[in-house]
DNA sequence: GTCATTTATTGACTCGCGTTCATTTATAGG
DNA sequence: CCTATAAATGAACGCGAGTCAATAAATGAC
């Protein structure tokens, strides 16, 4: 009998619509103003079935998470599909994580709240936890698959391991993604402005730079 | 007399206190378990007293953060007292930015904290936060600086603007730090031993990196 | 269709914490 | 001393996360 079956989907399609609410308040209101209540009205549900689909607040938020890195993780993928230099696979690689968080900026700061989840002993029990984690390797993965490419075909020179030019690429390109966000989403961070640089300008010395760094001399 | 400028050192003490306070449990409890009780305990006054000489939590907590901006740009000023090439001024402001972290975690977290801030509106109303924001710019200056020095003495290539070269430069250092502090403070980010990767071994293939795009060909 | 049982939903309640404020206490000047 | 001003206090408030006993809905047996 489908019952069982058809009560899962159920289920699982209530979940997604709260998820949903979630999300778009998030993204009107920031992490701060995120309220279980809000989202509760949101999703035309009461607050404590909320409670029923979620173990606490930080799990609705890693749920988000968990969604914002499937997404990035999927986009990712895409790109390693072309059978580019791995050289250019890092350039898209790296276009795609800014144009990300451009697009998607509520995704990114739960991608932010997971990074300080890891502080406070654990994220308070939450089953999306482990799940974020592993999908946040798994972007790594792609990313020294990346780089494994283009020292195997020579685009790239093979100073350090793969892994740890993957881990050098991840740190800086979420540097420069950070002050990417934060340009346009906080009203009062007018840094770029200031010293007069465009969005896109920034992105390109960091290609540049970096490319001067990993390239392999042609 | 001097009964109004003793009344005024006497309260600005005062205000220390509470500081020293809240920064050691910072320290041992991290943001999310600071609480205005404990601080007051702490420091041994009522909770109604730190309102006195703070406007709210975020106030008390971007005091700390002015502290923590001062501090890392006494650190930057000590370094261009130095005169060495640019270059080696600019792996040094990075060499400290690091250790830096790793000795004050708690600034750290308070810095993390003022980024953080600039989203929601304004940070609810203190008076802290312009003397941070002007911190920050002024070690932004001093980062201009070492760079501007750096193409002048020729250690540094001018293919762009110091402006631009010091935000780059700004902008993956924060993401190295980032990654090196999670490794430090964050029980469950193993990725450092996931790839067996030192910690100073990030530092220097990353400086390496960065010297390579950015140092002059000689 | 009816009923018993399991499962889902609800919103009033608790609790912790940031913030306020009327009251009390200490200090300064006359 | 006495009055006026400033500082300190902790009870009280509001808000939002999380809980739970009561209620409603769904299911399966007959």
């Amino acid at each position: 009998m489908g019952v069982a079956e058809r009560k899962i989907r159920e289920k699982e399609r209530k979940r997604s619509t709260m998820l949903d609410a979630a999300e778009s308040i998030l993204l009107e209101k920031g992490l701060d103003h995120l309220s279980m209540e809000d989202v509760a009205g949101k999703a035309e549900v009461s607050k404590g079935s909320l409670y029923q689909y979620f173990q606490n607040k930080n799990d609705l938020v890693l749920g988000i998470c968990y969604r914002a890195t499937h997404l990035l993780n999927e986009s990712f993928k895409e790109v390693l599909e072309s059978n580019r230099s791995g050289l250019m696979l890092v350039r898209e690689l790296g276009e795609r994580y800014l144009n990300y968080v451009k697009d998607h900026p509520q995704y990114y700061s739960s991608m932010k709240f997971l990074d300080n989840l890891h502080s406070s002993g654990v994220g308070g029990e939450s089953d999306y936890l482990e799940l974020c984690t592993q999908n946040r390797q798994e972007g790594f993965r792609l990313m020294v698959e990346a780089i494994q490419r283009g020292i195997d075909d020579g685009s790239i020179k093979n100073d350090f391991p793969a892994e740890q030019l993957a881990l050098l690429f991840w740190s800086t390109s979420h540097g420069v993604v950070t002050i990417s966000y934060m340009h346009q989403n906080y009203e009062h961070f007018k840094l770029l402005e200031r010293i007069g640089m465009q969005e896109n300008e920034l992105f390109n010395a960091y290609m540049h730079i970096l490319g001067c760094g990993i390239a392999a001399n042609t």
